[in-house]
DNA sequence: CTTGACCTTCACATCAATGTGACCGTTCGA
DNA sequence: TCGAACGGTCACATTGATGTGAAGGTCAAG
């Protein structure tokens, strides 16, 4: 397939696909003409290499670690060097307190709006947040409420 | 206390305060001399800002958001518009969709680990990874393994 | 043969988050 | 009173991930 079509199929910019090319994260064929070619395996990859980048991974480290998760859904041991499973220790130790971070904040979040609609319902409605609103609205006090420490969370090193 | 006090208690480049501060995300006082001077609030206030940061949210967003979440732990409800509200909503529906994708491609990049140091004690070693290497390793095959789809990802829009 | 959709490269623009340094004032302790 | 440590502004530089547009080649359908 050309880019048009994994830009599709991939949800993104053919700008970007270029780009990852250009920082050697894929290497596409290229046609008698000049064009680049994709086969079905590159629809993975491009989805993967999204997700690693959304991950906060710069794409020069998923460049190491990409031939590692190559050929999407298979290991291939033998690009493992010691560095790079401590590079990915690493990014893993800092992938989980990122998700952490945005958990609070979304918790966070998501309780402000359960409290501020009355939308006590919500599932992420703490108690707190909810008894705290329930009995403001009661007595008709200034309308605040105890919020937990969510929202407040260091930001890994990085 | 002044800026390189809360630079340190917030693990924060004091230049990234000024930022901040530049984007109208905090407003410290001023004592006479032109210093800046910030009280006990900006501590977690400046955390805050940091985890929305790594959270994905623009600071344009986060400024919007933040007189929502203001005096940390205290929700002022007459900040809260309608447009603002919806904004919010968006967010939190990008957060969990981000938190999703980054735990998918932790899970993967976890497994990875497991499985090419044969550390199969791993809470995270799926029993399809584990006993694919395995399997392997006992016959001698091509150093391979099954990795579930966990690595693929598409990243939430923009 | 022309048009339109697709492709190419090149290159400059933007945006957020930072770094860095110049240059100057303030505070405080030795 | 001097210097170190801190503060201030200004301003330019960089990096990563993108957007955007110009100028031109390829190709299939009308």
């Amino acid at each position: 397939m050309r880019i048009g079509e994994l830009s599709e199929r991939t949800a993104t910019p053919r700008r970007l696909l270029r780009y990852y090319e250009e920082q050697g994260l894929i290497v596409p064929y290229r046609c008698a003409n000049g064009y680049r070619a994709y086969d079905e395996r590159f629809v993975d990859r491009v989805l993967q290499i999204r997700g690693l980048l959304d991950a906060g991974l710069p794409t020069r480290i998923i460049k190491q670690i990409l031939p590692c998760l190559d050929k999407p859904r298979t290991i291939h041991f033998p690009d493992a060097t010691p560095q790079m499973l401590a590079t990915l220790e690493g990014e893993l130790d800092r992938m989980s307190e990122r998700i952490d971070c945005l958990i609070r904040n979304r918790d966070a979040i998501a309780e402000y709006l359960d409290v501020v609609r009355g939308t006590a319902s919500g599932a992420a409605a703490s108690a707190v947040a909810a008894s705290a609103v329930s009995a403001a609205a009661a007595e008709g006090t200034p309308a605040e409420a105890a919020l937990p420490s969510a929202g407040v969370c260091a930001v890994p090193v990085a």
